[in-house]
RNA sequence: GGAAGCAUAGCUCAGCCGGGAUGAGCGUUCGCCUCACACGCGAAAGGUCAGGAGUUCGAGCCUCCUUGCUUCCACCA
């Protein structure tokens, strides 16, 4: 017995109840289970910074989908939780706060400021899990992870030790990306570039003449966009066959301010037609000039502090800041007369993406990872199909990316994040990398030893999070079972960060894929197509959305109509029509129950299922749509098309099975004379709802479990029914192809009377005219929809028009002509005009279908079906015109 | 410099293997408080599928070119 229900669907309460009873009951729960086939999908772990956003919310309602789908269809379906302990960003989060208390973190100390990260994450770092809850993810919590957990933690020193000994991380002074503010280096990929309005400075060397003296007229000019790294230089390079300057190869100019000489190199480096065609060399401070360097046995000179001072090797500039170093260096250089002159340029600067200060380039020991080897089989398993991406052209940049590898820079001089398991002696500065610290130097004895203090990049922990999550190192049965995983849902922004690297982590450790597919998403934007960001305060946070409208409502405005990996833009509205829908959903949902208890309360009967025969027409065209409709939704599903499967079923619901079947049924329902037929109609209703619910869940999983709980009782929750199956014997062509003729003739008519402002409130007969027994026979059963839908008070079926008022209107449709006698409000040259628009139209088709047909290269090229399918169109057309022709004829045209 | 994507109704976007654009939502116009729903019902208007060429019996879809916008990668000092 269904409660009573409101008019309008209130999700609030609602969701929150229901997503308690599933955790009670623990539904998200998967185990071991060889007797099904598993499916797996590992969360892209979020911040533990972060607050739920729309790109979370797209990202997690896409694997819930196919989670809750796989889960439904009998696959045992595991959703892997998780956070990440996301390095940087948090560090950054807990300077910030100790920056309030007004706390230096080098005062603080490591210990005490992990501590104060722990409380951070103790007290933050679930507030995203609870907001995906929110959403309605179906995750299995009880396994909840988090990169920095014990278990993580032996899985990154397991890595990064047996990674060592193969030689594929090693430590070495690398000229790497460093951020002054956020102290720290950063990987390739971190890097923005910005378009930025510089200058190019041009400046001049003396160059040493024969004798030894530094000359006063003779000059290398060149331009730079940072003078500053001047003080660094080691050599001015010229391209070895410029001919311009092939009498200065082997000489020095003197390196002014520093009053250091310099030798004048040739490298294929060089651009000959840019600029002056002389480069100034500055090893410490440039990646090209490094490689440079490394050719030519420069000495490396940094100038450089951490924090982008100049340090000692600066001289006299010691202790400023680059950009004012600048300044004095530019004037210093112009008083000597060696500026030639200031351009302005526009030009692109690298930059730390979280803060976006100026990168600035410094040689620094670091710790790297050799990609060339551990990229391979990461290349071969996309290029073999072995891993699939979807759209299949993020294969592109994937392999951009792949092809032009370069190592990876790990090590943080961060505290927050794993520790690098390397130790050095206090005595020898032997370097041991180890799961453990040695108790003594392996090289001299000396038992003092102190651990690497870098961290590792976040990444390096997410590159291992699908086999981590599942037990490795240990070789647990959840990892034997559930490994590798399906999906990967993902955004194209993160395929260098993590995509890439969970692919060769997986097959370096686990010799083996970490999935078999991924599912790329685009970017949420907002209205005007704009990135969502805070510094635009443009943002919409999705948890007022779901408090607003429901999170079936968010869900299914983020999946309708968009295509994988294609950006979308959010509106409001959206939203509203989503809620809209719901509401559909709801109301259809409560006529029907309201009619079977209705039903009950009279006769003391169940709904059951109906004998053979009492199926009406219009049942079996329903459920033949429906049994149409679980097959297409299943397909596009399978094939990751979740907005075109779920813009089928909103169809079904909305227009086939709302405005059309449950209109049509609505006569029986309230005819109580005939059992038998008010049990076939409610048992269609319920077992369509069902079905279509089923379809939606998924997508919406909140509003259709509360309906699905209140309109049966045999199961607990529609979380775990079984999925629609296509049914071969529940397809049904013949009334398919019946009901949409009457379909038609109701909408002609509706449109009639439209058309003529005919009052809902005036009814009138109709006549159906045809000389096809079968249609005769179609529209005899379909009597009544022309009352109940049609306004029609009486339906009389003739072979010809005789006795049929002149004036009537007439409503052509296949097969048959509908005439409504109106006589006072007929216009017949009105109605001639109609008339001769139809007859315009069906000569445009017929030509249409005629070319095709006469077409010899068509009939003897085109597959059968089509051939045959414009054989039927001509036939169709050619009667209906015959009967345009006929009536015009009538009217005396 | 290299690459990718987008250009379809007033707006925002779908469109699977090439087979009439009955496309969707919003918006617009007209008529309806019809006993599930006005968060609704019915009807309608609105498209040279950016432009050009080619392949094909047939192109929104495939190929080439042009134009405009977006993004990614690289980065020349």
């Amino acid at each position: 017995m269904s409660k009573e229900l409101t008019k309008t669907y209130d999700p609030k309460g609602i969701e929150d109840k229901l997503y308690q009873k599933w955790l009670d009951n623990k539904y998200f729960h998967a185990k071991v289970d060889h007797s099904k086939t598993p499916f797996t999908i590992v969360i892209p772990p979020p911040n533990i910074t972060g607050q739920l956003h729309m790109g979370h919310a797209l990202d997690n309602t896409m694997q819930d989908i196919l989670i809750r789908f796989k889960r439904m269809q009998g696959y045992n379906a595991l959703w892997q939780p998780g956070t990440d302990h996301a390095s940087i960003a948090t560090e950054v989060k807990i300077i910030e706060k100790l920056k309030e208390e007004g706390i230096d973190k080098h005062d603080l100390g490591r210990e005490k400021f992990l501590e104060r990260a722990w409380d951070w994450k103790k007290e933050y770092g679930g507030r995203i899990i609870s907001q995906l809850k929110k959403l309605g993810s179906s995750c299995d919590w009880d396994r909840e992870r988090f990169t920095m957990d014990e278990g993580c933690n032996r899985a990154v020193t397991e890595v990064f030790v047996k990674m060592h000994e193969k030689g594929y991380i090693y430590k070495g002074a690398r000229i790497i990306n460093w951020c002054p503010v956020c102290n720290t280096s950063i990987s390739d990929a971190e890097v923005e570039y910005q378009e930025q309005a510089g200058h190019f400075w041009h400046i001049k060397y003396p160059l040493i003449s024969e004798d030894g003296s530094v000359s006063d007229t003779e000059f290398l000019t060149f331009a730079t966009t940072r003078p500053e790294t001047m003080l660094g230089d080691t050599a001015v390079a010229i391209h070895p066959e410029d001919e311009r300057y092939q009498h200065l190869i082997g000489r020095k100019v003197m390196l002014p301010i520093m009053n250091r000489e310099i030798p004048i190199v040739t490298d294929t480096y060089v651009d000959r037609e840019f600029g002056t065609g002389v480069v100034k060399i500055t090893p410490a401070h440039d990646p090209n000039d490094f490689e440079v360097g490394k050719r030519h046995n420069l000495p490396v000179i940094n100038v450089m502090n951490d924090d982008a001072t100049i340090n000692e090797n600066g001289g006299k500039f010691a202790g400023m800041e680059r950009y004012e170093a600048r300044k004095a260096i530019v004037a210093e250089l112009d008083e000597m007369g060696l500026l030639e002159k200031i351009e302005d340029y526009s030009h692109n600067v690298g930059t730390h993406d979280r803060c976006k200060t100026t990168i600035e380039p410094l040689v620094k020991e670091q710790w790297f990872v050799r990609m060339d080897e551990l990229i391979k089989p990461a290349v071969e398993a996309v290029k073999s199909g072995d891993i699939k991406l979807i759209p299949e052209r993020m294969e592109k940049t994937y392999f951009n990316w792949t092809d032009n590898i370069r190592d990876w820079c790990i090590s943080r001089q961060l505290w927050w994040g794993h520790r690098i398991p390397a130790y050095y002696c206090d005595e020898c500065k032997e370097v041991t990398v180890a799961k453990e610290m040695p108790k003594m130097c392996p090289k001299c004895g000396c038992a003092h030893l102190t651990q690497d203090p870098d961290t590792l990049d976040t990444w390096f922990s997410s590159a291992l999070w699908p086999f981590e999550t599942l037990g490795w190192p240990d070789e647990t049965e959840d990892l034997k079972y559930f490994y590798p995983t399906d999906v990967l849902v993902t955004g194209y922004d993160i395929i260098f960060f993590w995509v890439i690297r969970m692919i060769f982590s997986g097959f370096e450790q686990m010799g083996e894929k970490p999935f078999k597919t991924v599912l790329f998403h685009g970017l949420v934007r907002d209205s005007q197509g704009r990135k969502m960001s805070k510094s635009l305060g443009n943002g919409i946070d999705p948890l007022e959305i779901i408090d607003q409208y429901g999170a079936d409502a968010l869900r299914l405005t983020l999946i309708t109509g968009n295509a994988p990996g294609n950006d979308m833009r959010f509106y409001y509205e959206r939203v509203e029509n989503s809620r809209n829908f719901a509401n559909k959903v709801w109301n259809a949902s409560r006529f029907i129950m309201m009619n079977m208890d209705s039903v009950k309360e009279k006769t003391g009967k169940e709904i059951t299922a109906p004998a053979a025969g009492e199926l009406q027409p219009v049942d079996k065209w329903i459920l033949s749509k429906l049994n149409t409709l679980v097959k297409d939704v299943t397909d596009n599903m399978e094939s990751f098309e979740l907005g075109i499967a779920v813009q089928k079923v909103y169809d079904f619901i909305w227009d086939e099975f709302c405005d059309w079947y449950i209109e049509m049924v609505k006569p029986r329902l309230y005819n109580t004379d005939d059992a038998a037929s008010q049990n076939a109609a409610l048992w269609t209703l319920k077992t369509v709802l069902i079905d279509a619910l089923k379809l939606l869940h998924p997508y919406m999983p909140f509003i259709t479990e509360e309906i699905f709980c209140s309109l049966q009782s045999e199961e607990e929750t529609i979380m775990l029914s079984r999925w629609p199956q296509y049914l071969a014997e529940r397809s049904f062509a013949k009334e398919e192809r019946d009901i949409e003729t009457i379909k038609e003739a109701v909408r002609g008519i509706r449109n009639i009377r439209s058309e003529m402002n005919v009052a809902p409130s005036r009814k009138a007969g109709v006549f159906v005219v045809s000389e096809d027994e079968e249609i005769l026979r179609t529209f005899t059963e379909g009597k009544l929809f022309f009352a109940s839908l049609a306004y029609a008070s009486e339906v009389t079926m003739q072979r010809d028009k005789s006795g049929i008022d002149q004036d009537a209107v007439s409503v052509v449709i296949p097969g048959a002509t509908l005439y409504i006698p109106f006589a006072e409000l007929v216009d017949v040259a009105a109605e001639i005009e109609r008339l001769t628009k139809e007859q315009k139209r069906l000569e445009g088709e017929l030509a249409r279908v005629n070319g095709m047909l006469s077409n010899e290269k068509f009939v003897s090229k085109a597959p059968e079906s089509k051939i045959a399918e414009e054989k039927e169109k001509l036939e169709k057309y050619t009667r209906m015109m015959e009967q345009v022709t006929d009536r015009l004829a009538q009217l005396g045209q």
